[in-house]
DNA sequence: CGTCAGTATAGATATAATGCAATATTGTGA
DNA sequence: TCACAATATTGCATTATATCTATACTGACG
């Protein structure tokens, strides 16, 4: 049985924001979407810059593209990606707040 | 094999923030953190606000305490539970930022 | 001590997330 | 068309989460 309460942030936002985060909790994912803050970048940059290999870069993106966090647009043989939900911006900013 | 760049996030401080994070990506958590970014709270006062079993409440709370996110103190029967990781008040500033 | 209210934990089960290795797809250019 | 570079997808084993239900613990009080 969902609440029925007058609660400041509705169920369908906190739904949505439990998807969002959820896809943040995760170091790779934080990692990638911290490159991307500054734009647009390649799966091979991220995966340099990660320092991951490519197959997790690349699984940890549709995962992130999946829930709407990021979207992509090819260019010949190479794939940007890019962030696409504002909040993932705020959060990474939260994170720095913190802890600089 | 870790990173080895200048990040601006270090792989430690990631690697907590992603713990945290993690622990927000949960509608119930979200729900019961936003009830406690205005003070103490008793596990059956959570359990109304949220509207749920006691149970699941309780769950998620030991969860959130395990990753040091809330606290708790004993009164009586009554237990209170407290946010203790400030990462948690601004992220949720954040979402309600990002929404309202 | 027995009981009750408030809270916590355990067990069962289902579902989802991870990590990795292998392989597939797509576009480019010789 | 072949081969290669860049990226995506799949299969699988492992581990973690979620969700219930039932039961246990703890403190107050008669």
């Amino acid at each position: 049985m969902p609440t029925s309460h007058d609660v400041s942030i509705g169920d369908d936002v906190l739904s949505r924001a439990a998807t969002v985060i959820k896809c943040l909790g995760h170091p790779l994912r934080l990692r990638l979407l911290e490159a991307l803050e500054q734009g647009e970048r390649t799966v091979s940059e991220l995966q340099e810059y990660a320092d991951m290999n490519q197959a997790a870069v690349s699984q940890q993106l549709a995962t992130l593209k999946a829930r709407g966090i990021v979207d992509s647009r090819r260019e010949g043989t190479f794939v940007y990606y890019r962030i696409v939900e504002p909040k993932v911006n705020q959060i990474l900013q939260c994170i720095r707040d913190c802890d600089v």
